[in-house]
RNA sequence: GCGGACGUGGCGAAAUUGGUAGACGCACGGGACUUAAAAUCCCUCGCCCUCAGGGUGUGCGGGUUCGAGUCCCGCCGUCCGCACCA
C-alpha cells in the first residue's frame, strides 16, 4: 500500500550515505572522460538565497546526469571569502572580519549540505585562508617577476571621515555612503596588471567560445572596445605639436578645429599663465558624471589662441580648444574636430561658429556648405576633399593612413577603451600584496619561501582608517635585497584577483604550490559555468585574463578558462507596500514613498491584503528581485524543511527557462510537492510482475522521453524535461498493469534521480537494488522505438485547418491526398469544385488551395 | 544617444529547418470519494457567436509565401548593457 514519501528522513538519510561514502568525489587517476561543471562561488554573507539554490539547483541536475553517462565529473564547491561586507560587519557588530566570515560559511555550507547537491567537498576551499592566498600571492610575484604587474599613481575617491577609499558605487551624490562626508579624489600610488598587453587575444578569443551566450560575448566587445584609426601630429603656432586619434581619418579635409583634455599637458602648461585658462579648467572638472549630467551637460571649450596647421597644407590653420567633453583617458587625450560628420564636433562648432565642411556626400548633395544641426555619421563618397575625392569611405580611410605613414606624420593605430585593472585595495579584509618597500632598493617582492604573507588577526575597526597600515609590528620588515628597514605593503588585492584563479585551485591543489600543471590541464577548461548575468564582464573577464597570463608565463597550457557559459535568471516574488508620508530631507515638504512590507507582516483578506499590524490595505507591486531593501525574499531554509529539498529543487527547474527570471509562488512549490508525492506513489504502488503483457505505446512514450529529457537537460531547458517527466508520468498512471509499466516506473526513477535525488534514492532502494541510483547508468534508448509508425496528418483549406488524419507513417504521398480528399469535411467545403493546387509535405500536412 | 534582448491565455510557458498555436504547470470553475475536512481522482478552461457547427487569435501596421508565433520592412512597448570613446 502506498504511504507518503517523508522527505525530512530521506533527505538526511541519503546525504549522510553520499557523505559517507564519498560518492561524489571526483577522481583525478579516472580514466573516463571527464567533465568539470561549476557554479559561481557564493560570497559568505550570512545564509544562502534563493538565487543560490536555483544556481546550484541546475549545475547539480546536470553533474548528476553527466555522471550517470558515465563522465567523471568534477563539482567543487567553495567560498568567495574577502571582502568589504565583513569590514562593514567588524564596524557594525563589533566582531572580527574572520570570525564572521567563518560562521557565515559555516552555516552556508550546512544549508546547502540540506539541499543533497553532488558536491566534491573534500576540494573545498576560502579565499580567505592562508592555504589559498598564499598561493595567490605567489602567482601574483610570478606575474610581477614576468613584467605583468606594475605600480603608478591613480586616483581614488576617497572618504576623509571614515579614513578609506570607497568603491564607486558607495558615492551617493559625491558623497561617502556611510559618513555623509564629501568625497575627495585623491592620487595614490597603486597596483595595475597589465590587461591591455591581451586586448587583442580577449577580444578574439571570444569568436572561439561557442558556447557561450551571444550577449555577454558582446558585452566584452563593447568593454575591450576596439577602435582602428590614425594616431598623426599636427605643428602648433607656438612651436609644439599636440598628438590626436582619430576613426575618421577619410574627413580629415573636413576638419575645424583641434580640442584637448582639460588633463591635456597643453591645457595645463597654459593654465600655470592663464588664470582664465585655469579657471576653465576648474569647471570642467567640476561637471558630474552621471548619464543625466552627461546627457544634458552643454558642450564647452575655451579657445587657447593657439593654432595647428592642417597636415596636408600648412598655410591651413586650426584653432586650438581646451574642451569638457575631450578625456584625457582615452586615446591621446586630444582629438580633431568634423562638425558635418560628428554630431559632437557640430554642436561644439555650432556654439563657437566654426566653419562645418562636408566632405562625405551620402546623395546627390556635394555643397560645402553643411546646413542643419544633424551631423551626417553614414557611409558615402568623399567630396571637396582634393586627391580624396570620388573614394567611399574606407578607401579613403586607407589612403590617409599610407599618406600619413609615408610622409611620417602619422601611423595607422589600434586603440583600446580597456584600461589595466588596478588592484590595490586599501583594505583590511584581503590578499596582502607581498611586496616589501624599501627606501634602497624600490618595491621589493617577498621571497616565495616567506609565503604566505598571513593577515594579522589581532587588529581592531574601532577607529576609522585601514588597520593593517596603524598595525603596531606588522608592516615593519627588513628589506629583503638589502636587509635594511622596510615597510611592507598594507594595500591588499581586490577580490576579483581571488575568483580569478578559483576554479584552477579545485581542479588541483597540492600543498607546496598553486596547482599541479597536468592534473589541472586534465580538468581544465571548465566544461559548464554557470552564474548570474552580473558577472558578465568583469569576473570573467578578468579570469579569461589571468588564465591567458598564466599560459603566457608558461604555468598552464590553457587558453580559455570557460568553455560552456550560461547565465540564469533571478529569483523574483511580489513585493508589498503601503503608501506613507514622511518630512522630506528639507525637513519643510512632505514626500509620499512606499513602505515595503514583507509577507509575514500581512495576511489574505478576500482577493487583496491587508497589514496584520494597522489592518491598512496593502498595494500588490511589480514582480522583482528578491531583495532585503524591497523584503520580498523567500528564506529557502524554511521551504526546506516544509517541503523537502526536492521538491524546493523541482520548483527551480520547473516553468521558468533556466535564463529567464522564475516569478516565486506557494502555489508552486506546493505543486512540486504534490508531485514528488504523487512519484512516491507510482514508485511504492503495486507491481504487475513478471509475465505481464507489453505494451507498446507506453514503451515508445518511454523511450522518447528517455532521448528527451537527456538533450533537455545537456541544453540546461530544465522546464522542459520537467515538462516531458509529468507528460511520461501521466501515460505510466493512466496505463494498465503490465511489464511494460513496470519497466517505465524503474526507469523514470533514473530519470528524475538528477532533479529528485533522494526520493529517486529511496525509491531505488524500496525496489530492491543494489548500490546507489546516482551510480547507475542513465537508461539506454531504443532507437527503433524513438519513430512513430503512425502520424496525424493535417488536413488543411487555403491554409486553414479544417481535418486531421491518421494514417501510416511513409504513407505515400498520393494516397494522403486521395485520403485529404476523400474527407466529408473538405468534400463538403469544396462544394465539388476542383482544387487548385495540392500541397502535400510528407508525413505532415495537406494544404489544398481551393 | 549607442548597442542588445524580448513582447504568445488570468499567470509561468511550449511550438527541431516556415507546416495542426497554446504541450506541461499554476490559478479559477464543475464533479466523484467523505458525516465533514484534508488528501486523491475525473472534467472544463484563448476570445466571440446563432455552440454536434462556425468565426477569430501569438504587441500594432504592411509585405513575401500554398502556408508566418517563426522570414522581411515600418511603428509601439518593456527590460538589460555601455555612455561625451574621437
Amino acid at each position: 500500500m502506498a504511504s507518503r514519501f517523508n522527505a525530512l528522513k530521506a533527505d538526511a538519510a541519503w546525504q549522510k550515505v553520499w557523505d559517507d561514502r564519498a560518492t561524489f568525489a571526483a577522481d583525478d587517476t579516472s580514466t573516463k572522460p571527464r567533465s568539470y561543471v561549476l557554479e559561481m562561488f557564493p560570497y559568505p554573507s550570512g545564509k544562502i538565497h534563493m538565487g543560490h539554490v536555483r544556481n546550484y539547483t541546475m549545475g547539480d541536475v546536470l553533474a548528476r546526469y553527466r555522471r550517470m553517462t558515465g563522465m567523471e565529473v568534477l563539482h567543487p564547491m567553495g567560498w568567495d571569502a574577502f571582502g568589504m561586507p565583513a569590514e562593514n560587519a567588524a564596524m557594525e557588530k563589533h566582531v572580527h572580519p574572520g570570525g564572521w566570515t567563518r560562521d557565515n560559511i559555516a552555516t552556508m555550507k550546512a544549508q546547502l549540505k540540506r539541499l543533497g547537491f553532488a558536491l566534491d567537498w573534500s576540494r573545498e576551499l576560502a579565499t580567505c585562508e592562508p592555504e589559498y592566498y598564499g598561493h595567490e600571492q605567489a602567482l601574483f610575484l610570478d606575474l610581477f617577476a614576468a613584467g605583468l604587474v606594475y605600480r603608478k599613481e591613480s586616483s581614488v575617491n576617497w572618504d576623509p571621515v571614515d579614513m578609506t577609499v570607497l568603491a564607486n558605487e558607495q558615492v551617493i551624490d559625491g558623497r561617502g555612503w556611510r559618513s555623509g562626508a564629501l568625497v575627495e579624489r585623491r592620487k595614490l600610488s597603486q597596483w595595475f596588471l597589465k590587461i591591455t598587453d591581451f586586448a587583442d587575444e580577449l577580444l578574439e578569443g571570444l569568436d572561439g567560445l561557442e558556447h557561450w551566450p551571444d550577449k555577454v560575448k558582446l558585452m566584452q566587445e563593447n568593454w575591450i572596445g576596439r577602435s582602428q584609426g590614425l594616431q598623426f601630429r599636427f605643428k602648433l603656432s607656438d612651436g609644439g605639436a599636440v598628438e590626436v586619434f582619430t576613426t575618421r581619418p577619410d574627413t580629415i579635409f573636413g576638419a575645424s578645429f583641434v580640442a584637448v583634455a582639460a588633463d591635456h599637458p597643453i591645457a595645463q602648461a597654459l593654465a600655470a599663465e592663464n588664470p582664465a585658462a585655469a579657471e576653465f579648467i576648474a569647471l570642467c572638472k567640476r561637471g558630474g558624471t552621471t548619464a543625466a549630467e552627461l546627457d544634458t551637460q552643454e558642450k564647452l571649450g575655451f579657445d587657447t589662441g593657439i593654432t595647428a596647421a592642417h597636415p596636408f597644407d600648412p598655410a591651413w590653420q586650426l584653432p586650438v580648444y581646451i574642451a569638457n567633453f575631450v578625456l584625457m583617458e582615452y586615446g591621446t587625450g586630444a582629438v580633431f574636430g568634423v562638425p558635418a560628420h560628428d554630431q559632437r564636433d557640430l554642436d561644439f562648432a555650432r556654439k563657437y561658429d566654426l566653419p562645418v565642411r562636408r566632405v562625405v556626400s551620402d546623395g546627390d548633395v556635394t555643397d560645402p556648405v553643411f546646413e542643419g544641426n544633424e551631423a551626417a555619421t553614414g557611409p558615402g563618397t568623399l567630396v571637396n576633399s582634393h586627391f580624396l575625392d570620388g573614394m567611399d569611405v574606407e578607401d579613403a580611410k586607407r589612403t590617409v593612413i599610407a599618406r600619413a605613414e609615408g610622409e611620417g606624420w602619422g601611423t595607422g593605430s589600434t586603440v583600446f577603451r580597456l584600461r589595466d585593472w588596478g588592484v590595490s585595495r586599501q583594505r583590511y579584509w584581503g590578499t596582502p600584496i607581498p611586496i616589501i618597500h624599501c627606501d634602497a632598493c624600490g618595491a621589493v617582492a617577498v621571497p616565495k619561501d616567506q609565503l604566505p604573507v598571513v593577515l594579522p588577526e589581532d587588529v581592531s575597526f574601532d577607529i576609522p582608517g585601514n588597520p593593517l597600515d596603524r598595525h603596531p609590528t606588522w608592516k615593519h620588515v627588513a628589506c629583503p635585497s638589502c636587509g635594511g628597514q622596510a615597510r611592507r605593503e598594507t594595500d591588499t588585492l581586490d577580490t576579483f584577483v581571488d575568483s580569478s584563479w578559483y576554479f584552477i585551485r579545485f581542479a588541483s591543489q597540492p600543498k607546496d604550490k598553486p596547482f599541479d600543471r597536468a592534473v589541472a590541464e586534465q580538468w581544465l577548461p571548465v566544461a559548464q559555468y554557470i552564474g548570474g548575468v552580473e558577472h558578465a564582464i568583469l569576473h570573467l573577464l578578468y579570469a579569461r585574463f589571468w588564465t591567458r597570463a598564466l599560459k603566457h608565463i608558461g604555468l598552464l597550457d590553457v587558453a580559455e578558462p570557460f568553455a560552456g557559459l550560461f547565465t540564469q535568471g533571478m529569483v523574483t516574488h511580489e513585493t508589498y507596500s503601503r503608501q506613507i508620508t514622511e518630512l522630506g530631507s528639507d525637513g519643510v515638504d512632505s514626500i509620499t514613498k512606499p513602505l515595503w512590507l514583507s509577507l509575514d507582516d500581512i495576511v489574505r483578506n478576500g482577493d487583496g491584503w491587508t497589514e496584520k499590524a494597522t489592518g491598512e490595505a496593502v498595494t500588490v507591486g511589480r514582480v522583482e528581485k528578491m531583495s532585503k531593501s524591497k523584503k520580498n525574499t523567500v528564506d529557502p531554509t524554511g521551504i526546506v524543511d516544509q517541503y523537502g529539498a526536492d521538491a524546493t529543487r523541482w520548483f527551480m527547474l520547473s516553468d521558468s527557462p533556466s535564463e529567464r527570471d522564475l516569478p516565486w509562488s506557494e502555489s508552486g512549490i506546493e505543486g512540486s510537492w504534490r508531485f514528488i508525492q504523487r512519484l512516491w506513489r507510482l514508485f511504492d504502488g503495486e507491481r504487475a510482475g513478471e509475465g505481464g503483457s507489453k505494451n507498446a505505446a507506453l514503451d515508445r512514450k518511454l523511450h522518447q522521453s528517455i532521448a528527451g529529457i537527456a538533450l533537455d537537460i545537456e541544453a540546461l531547458s530544465f522546464n522542459k524535461a520537467v515538462a516531458k517527466l509529468y507528460e511520461l508520468t501521466a501515460a505510466i498512471e493512466r496505463a494498465e498493469p503490465s511489464a511494460s509499466r513496470d519497466a517505465a516506473i524503474a526507469t523514470l526513477m533514473r530519470l528524475v534521480a538528477p532533479m529528485a535525488p533522494h526520493l529517486a534514492e529511496e525509491a531505488w532502494a524500496a525496489a530492491g537494488n543494489q548500490g546507489l541510483i546516482a551510480d547507475a547508468p542513465w537508461p539506454k534508448v531504443d532507437a527503433a522505438l524513438l519513430v512513430e509508425d503512425e502520424v496525424t496528418i493535417a488536413v488543411q483549406v487555403n491554409g486553414k485547418l479544417r481535418d486531421t488524419l491518421t494514417l501510416p507513417k511513409g504513407h505515400p504521398s498520393d494516397a494522403v491526398e486521395a485520403a485529404a480528399l476523400a474527407s466529408d469535411k473538405i468534400v463538403r467545403i469544396l462544394e465539388g469544385k476542383a482544387p487548385r493546387k495540392v500541397i502535400v509535405v510528407p508525413d505532415r500536412l495537406v494544404n489544398i488551395v481551393a
